[in-house]
Order: C-alpha cells, then sequence, then structure tokens
DNA sequence: TTGTAAGCGTTATCAT
DNA sequence: ATGATAACGCTTACAA
C-alpha cells in the first residue's frame, strides 16, 4: 500500500547514507554531545547533502511535546499589542521556539475558535491577551496539559499565570501628576466603546486620588465612535462650559487624546497653557504630536518577555515559577501636560 | 511498554463512547456530510461531552498536510509590515487555517533559521516578505514540496510567487503628483540607512518623470542614523542651500518626512506654502500630523489578501493559479503637499 | 455508509 | 555509544 507522503528525506535517508540508526540521528539533533564525534561528522554531511529538515509533525506525536507557543491577541496590527508580540516573538525565537498566533478581536468567540485549534498543535503554551472568556474556553484551558499565560489583565484569583499591570495605578499615576503640576480641574474623558472594563478601573484610580485631595471627579463620555473624533468632540464640549471648565483632561487612551490635541491645534488653542492633555498607552504616534502628548506607557514589552520567561522556565522543569507578575508602568512626561 | 502521552481523550476514546470505529469519527470532522445522521448526532455528544480536540500533529503526519501557514517578515510590530500580517491572518482565520509567524529583522540569516524550521511543521504555504534569501534558504525553498509566496517586492522571474507592487511607480507617481501642483524644484531624501534597494526603485522612478519634463532630478542623503532626526537634519540642510532651494521634497518614507514636518514646525515654516512634504508608506501616523503628510499608499492589506488567495486555491487544487499578482499603490493627497 | 489494516516519521524504552 | 522495537494518534487505501 503506498501512501502519499512528502519527498523530504526522512532520519531512515539520512541514517542509511551514513551507515548508523535512526535513533542516533534523532539523538545527533537532541543530544549530540551523546553521538561519537566520527559518527557525529558523519550525520553533519549527510544532513547537509540532503538539505534534511527534521518533520517536527512526526517528532510532536512521538515526544507529546512541540516547540511552539500559541497566542491570542486582539489584534496584530494595532498601536496596543503589537510590542508584547513583537518581544514575545522575539524572545521565543531566541530560546528555538516557535509562534503560532491568531487575533480575536476581542470577540471570546473568536478567541475559543483560536484556542481549540491551537491545543491540537499541544503547544508548549498558550498566551491570552484577557482574562475574559467564553465558558468552553474555560473548560477547554483548565483541561489542558498546556500552561496558559494571561497577559495585560491581572487577576490573582485566576489559575492560570498573570503577567499584567494595574489599571487602577495608571489612573492613580495619572491623577497625581497632574495634582503635582498644580491642576485643580481635571475630568476624564471616557471612551465611547462601552465595556471597557479596563479604562473603568483607570477611571476609578483616578477618582480614588481626586477624592484623596478633597476635589471631585467627574467623566465625560463622548458619543462618536470612531476615537479620533470623539477625543476632539470631548474637547469641544467641555470647552464649551461655562461652569466647571477643565484645566486638565485625562484621557481614557492616546487616540482620544490624539484627536483633542489635534483639534485643539486647530482652534488655535495653546496648549498645555489653555489645557493639559494627557493620554494612556504610549501610542508610537505620541511623540509626533504637537504638543507631543504625556502620557503613560504600560510595560508592552515587558510583558512579552515576561510569558517568554515563564514559557522557557516551565519546559525547563523548573516548579516554583511565580504564578503572578505584576509590572509597572511609566509615565512619560512630554509637552502636552 | 507506556510511553508519556497527553491526557487528552483520543479520536479512539470518542469512537469507543459513541460505539463506531475511529475512522467514522475521524470522517465525520472532516467530511460530515458522508456520516449517517444518527452517528453524527451521537459522535458530536460524544466530543462535547469529551471536550475532544483533534490532534492536528497526529493527523498532520498521517496526512503529509497541515492547516499551517507559516509566514516571515522583517519586524512585526512596525507600520510597514502590520497591515499585511493582519490581513493574512484574518484572511487565513477565515478559511480554517493557522498562521505561524517569525520575524527577520531583515536578516536573512534569521530568515533562514525561521524557513528552516518552519518546513518542519509541513505547511500549507511558506511566506516571505522580500526575494532577497540566503542561498540555503533559496536550495530549502526549492527542494520544499510547499509552495513559496514572495510579498511586498515583484520579481517576475522568481520561481515563487510574487505579490507585490512597483517601487518605481510609486516614484513616479510621487513626482508626477508635485509637478501637477506646479512645483519644480523637487529633491529627493533617502534614507540613511544604505542598501535600502526600493527606496532606489522609487528615486529611479521620480528621476525618470523629473526627466521627461526637463527637468534635473537630485538626491540628498542626511546621515543621522534615526530616520526622523535624519527628516530633520535634511530639511535644515536643504533649506540653507542658498541656490537650489527646493519647493518640494519627496522622503525615501514617510518616518523621514514625519521628522521634517516637526522640524519645520518647531521652524515656524509655513507648510506647505514654503516647502511641500511628500512621503511614502502611509504609516498610521500620517493623518495625526499637522499638516497631515501626503504620502502613497501601498498596497498592505491587499496583499496579505492576495497571498491569502492563493493558499486558499492551491489547498483547492486549482492549478492556474496566477504566480504574479501586481497591485496598485495609491496617492494619499493630504495637506502637507 | 462503515470498517480494517497499514502506515506517516519521529522518539521513548529497554537492551546490548 | 548505539540499536531494535514499539508506540504516538491520526488518515489513506481498500474492502465490505
Amino acid at each position: 500500500m503506498t501512501r502519499r507522503r512528502t519527498e523530504r528525506p526522512t532520519l531512515a535517508d539520512v541514517a542509511a547514507l551514513c551507515g548508523v540508526s535512526t535513533i542516533t540521528v534523532s539523538r545527533w539533533f537532541r543530544e549530540p554531545q551523546r553521538v561519537a564525534p566520527e559518527a557525529s561528522e558523519r550525520i553533519r554531511a549527510a544532513v547537509e547533502q540532503l538539505n534534511y529538515v527534521p518533520n517536527l509533525t512526526a517528532g510532536g506525536l512521538a515526544s507529546a511535546r512541540s516547540r511552539v507557543v500559541a497566542m491570542v491577541v486582539p489584534n496584530i496590527s494595532g498601536p496596543i499589542f503589537a510590542p508584547t508580540l513583537q518581544a514575545l516573538s522575539d524572545g521565543l525565537a531566541e530560546h528555538g521556539l516557535q509562534l503560532l498566533l491568531a487575533s480575536s478581536y476581542f470577540s471570546m468567540e473568536a478567541e475559543e475558535r483560536a484556542v481549540r485549534a491551537f491545543l491540537g498543535w499541544n503547544p508548549a503554551a498558550l498566551v491570552l491577551t484577557s482574562r475574559f472568556h467564553t465558558p468552553a474556553t474555560e473548560r477547554l484551558i483548565a483541561g489542558a496539559a498546556q500552561p496558559v499565560i494571561e497577559t495585560w489583565d491581572l487577576d490573582p484569583t485566576r489559575p492560570a499565570f498573570q503577567v499584567g499591570f494595574s489599571h487602577r495605578q495608571v489612573g492613580r499615576d495619572a491623577a497625581r501628576y497632574l495634582l503635582d503640576r498644580g491642576h485643580r480641574k481635571i475630568g476624564f474623558v471616557h471612551n465611547s466603546a462601552a465595556g471597557d472594563l479596563s479604562a473603568q478601573e483607570r477611571y476609578a484610580g483616578y477618582a480614588e486620588v481626586m477624592q484623596a485631595a478633597g476635589l471631585a471627579p467627574w467623566g465625560h463620555t463622548p458619543t462618536a465612535a470612531d476615537p479620533m473624533q470623539a477625543g476632539a468632540q470631548a474637547l469641544e464640549a467641555l470647552l464649551a462650559r461655562k461652569r466647571q471648565r477643565p484645566e486638565a483632561l485625562i484621557f481614557a487612551n492616546d487616540n482620544l487624546a490624539c484627536g483633542a490635541i489635534l483639534a485643539g491645534q486647530r482652534l488655535g488653542l495653546r496648549l498645555p497653557q489653555d489645557l493639559a492633555i494627557f493620554g494612556f498607552g504610549d501610542y508610537a504616534f505620541a511623540d509626533k504630536l504637537l504638543p507631543s502628548l504625556s502620557t503613560i506607557r504600560p510595560p508592552a514589552r515587558e510583558m512579552g518577555r515576561a510569558a517568554v520567561d515563564i514559557v522557557v522556565r516551565l519546559q525547563a522543569g523548573e516548579t516554583d515559577v511565580a504564578r503572578v507578575v505584576e509590572l509597572r508602568c511609566e509615565v512619560v512626561a512630554r509637552e502636552s501636560a
């Protein structure tokens, strides 16, 4: 019975060419020091001559392990997760691990589809972005032999490894920064997308600091769906206020803040003298605006690296790997506030 | 002999639970219409009860095929390739294909390592970014059973599938755009990174159109390594010229152009009246600058989609798939020129 | 429509 | 240091 097979040479071809058994060639790849020097040299030559590439599918099946790490991110090309993804990818590559990637667009169903497909590859680890999943996903990852790492969010009560930062602390830091600069009338501009739980935590941190300073926190929610437009809309609405005209605004993210800066420029506003603007995210354009945007940089790359670190330690068989890694954000003081 | 195995249920477990043979369950996943309705229902229930996930490693080995597409990009988080990557990822997901990803940072050696590792997965296709590879990579892909798709660059003489656009045409379009607006003293600012062959092709297109219009093309190469600084440096150097002070500048990419716009703003220059600035790439920040940047948008998403299209057609067994897909760029007229 | 048997190319186990 | 053999979990080929 002849089956379809690839035309690529196999371990058996290499072994035949240099007169050893397949297992010796297999060992040469995985534990070269255990193969005699002469045999090693013959194998090396044969591998090169045949242009042999090990079949990882077969190896993965036989060993029930794989050198792949699967990750699901909300999106690849946006300004938010790309640095984390890049850092993860680079870190994995350094350790000879490969990256299987899918984007969910914040849909838990899409995440579930990706997780389901990925688990079929027996990845060395599964890296997710967020702690909110469908019940089926929860069941899948609970039953999975693979370690699961949740990034960006941080919930110490969950069973998965956690790598993230405190959004509440971000809100606190932003409020303190503006208070320290002498502002008192400080508002918070939400994004129009309802259900951004992280942004609500940032608001809570802001409110906490304001109240501690004896000031009343207040938020404004624009209606425009496009973040840049929403930012512009919020700026105009708040400047038009007679009472409680703000001195400083904390925006839920840099996109909103960018919309506000551009709108302010076109209105002839002097920034930050007339109004201080503060963002969140330190997106790639933040230093390219005029005035450049003061904001808070989340530890995006650091999270990618921390996830790699966990994977590598687990691969090495370490058992005392910390389950929660809390990283700090950094205030980036620029011109807009 | 007991081997380590995953604790996950197997096809055999599902089959035993519902009283059919493994092959029937296997068929239910791949060709559900060939399984009787009653059997289908029992299988569905068993799969759900056991939370069964097919082992793709085993399936891939048995069928010598996989539902994975491997891609190597220079970088993930930069403004250039991210949209292509995102489009590819999304398109693959729609067709139930998965993405294996690595970044090369423009290193052909890194690309070779990635290609070597990826081929071990028997991917359905290999997508590369650029047509320049090490000899070993060339040998690997020549001997590979997998189709190879090269994107961004375009070289019809190469054996691989080509999905890209003409950089020369980009240069022509930029020059014509500025000529049409009445400019005559038009210069080209190279990036300081030597060996950017694509940028040189864009220069050639610009030079071609200038000469056809009876004008002398000229280029300037800044020395600063950082693109934003290089752009600023070029602006200052060229404005200081007594003779041949330019009316318009085409920058090799949007990063350079951005540096020039910011420098111009801080110098109090009126843009575009005092100087028209034109970029290439339509990076995410292009519409956030003041003045917003006129530039040329490469068909980044379209390339991702075209690559998916090729993969899907080949998977479906089509034989008359076009080997070269040339896509058009789009001039994005904004405020800076 | 369903089933049997034989692999796919590698690695784990045990033996020499 | 090296090898023989039996898995790993699935799909192909063929048969019923």
